[in-house]
DNA sequence: GTCTATAGAGGGATAGAC
DNA sequence: GTCTATCCCTCTATAGAC
């Protein structure tokens, strides 16, 4: 009879404290100007402790990256394969969906889409695109809709509509032309109007 | 009377190459994993000639990055400003223009956004947003059109809908839900669209 | 597991000859 | 203007003691 191994919580302690810092350094500076000094001396190590942890920076990046691209395009892939929902249901959960996750992670889209472009061939193929997203039952549905609807450029245009705000943050920010609570306030209520104006978009195609 | 210096070709040899060079380094890898080892043997010379040019790898990357900064938002000032044109040309006018742009340039968005995500402080005030773009003909217009309408974020949609593609492009064909051509055909399907969509969104508002 | 110390490579910048 | 040689710092990774 085998006995399950007991869950240790020392484990949790230095490397998951390695691993949240990780996120935040990627996150905000991306791969070449995160420096593994600074990931060990804020999780409150040195750099020897982390490369026992995770053999390389590479090798910890890839595990952020992973978590981070899943968090961006992944996670939606329930709502746009889900048989019970219409098309117009799922606009509405999309747009709650990133709303309200961008919201929290408002540097997200730049950093894994920043990343997924330098280096196209290694990322780009956790995202499913063609085989999860293409025939879901939201492409389907889009097509029922309207059989000359171009389901692809729809989608993009309605990721952009939820998306694309979050990458203009800074510009908006810096330039003066938003508050941070001017942001917030504007990004919830397009939360609202975005699944109207796309399901206005999908009828006229 | 003052005579007028004559061009002198010579100077473009060596400094307009190291521009040269140094535009296209910086704008695929970003600033810190840019080499200036490369850019100068790239441009075939050598590490320091690049600096007898530009003093330093900072300074260079300052003449890029307002470059592309005019290339990406200063450019559209005069379409959105000028007076002779109806709202609904202006959107016209703002559709090919940035689509006939980026498919010359599709990875100048990610980089600049990106680059101004990391130092919004120092390169945000360039885009003179609140200055010029917010009071332009175009912004009166859209509020022309109706009082209920929500300028900043119209124009974020309308962005959104002609720049977005262009973030989504590597994974589009890294994940291969879109060859080359085929981007480039959804692209110029949506320069005609895109128009008629935000003409639609702007009257539902 | 956690540390100190250091190897080893790479990067930006400059001195100084031509 | 353009080069070679080199300084000097920073960064990743590892050896080895505790």
């Amino acid at each position: 009879m085998i006995i399950e191994e007991p869950r240790k919580p020392a484990r949790t302690t230095t490397e998951e404290k390695i691993l949240e810092v990780a996120r935040k350094q990627f996150l905000n500076k991306g791969y070449t100007a995160t420096k593994t000094r600074d990931i060990a001396s804020l999780a409150g190590i040195n750099l020897a402790l982390m490369n026992y942890y995770f053999r390389s920076k590479e090798n910890l990046f890839e595990i952020i990256m992973s978590e981070k691209i899943d968090e961006l395009f992944t996670g939606v892939l329930p709502v746009l394969n889900d048989t019970q929902t219409s098309l117009e249901e799922k606009l509405v959960l999309l747009s709650e969906h990133y709303t309200d996750m961008l919201l929290r992670s408002p540097g997200l889209p730049i950093f894994v889409l920043n990343e997924i472009q330098k280096n196209p061939e290694r990322f780009g193929r956790q995202i499913r695109f063609k085989t999860e997203v293409m025939r879901s039952e939201y492409i389907r549905q889009l097509a029922e809709a309207d059989p000359n609807n171009e389901p692809v450029s729809h989608l993009i245009t309605y990721l952009g509509m939820l998306i694309f705000p979050f990458f203009m943050k800074p510009v908006m920010q810096a330039t003066g032309a938003l508050r941070e609570d001017g942001f917030s306030a504007m990004v919830l209520t397009r939360k609202q109007l975005a699944p109207i104006w796309m399901k206005n978009i999908i009828g006229i195609s």
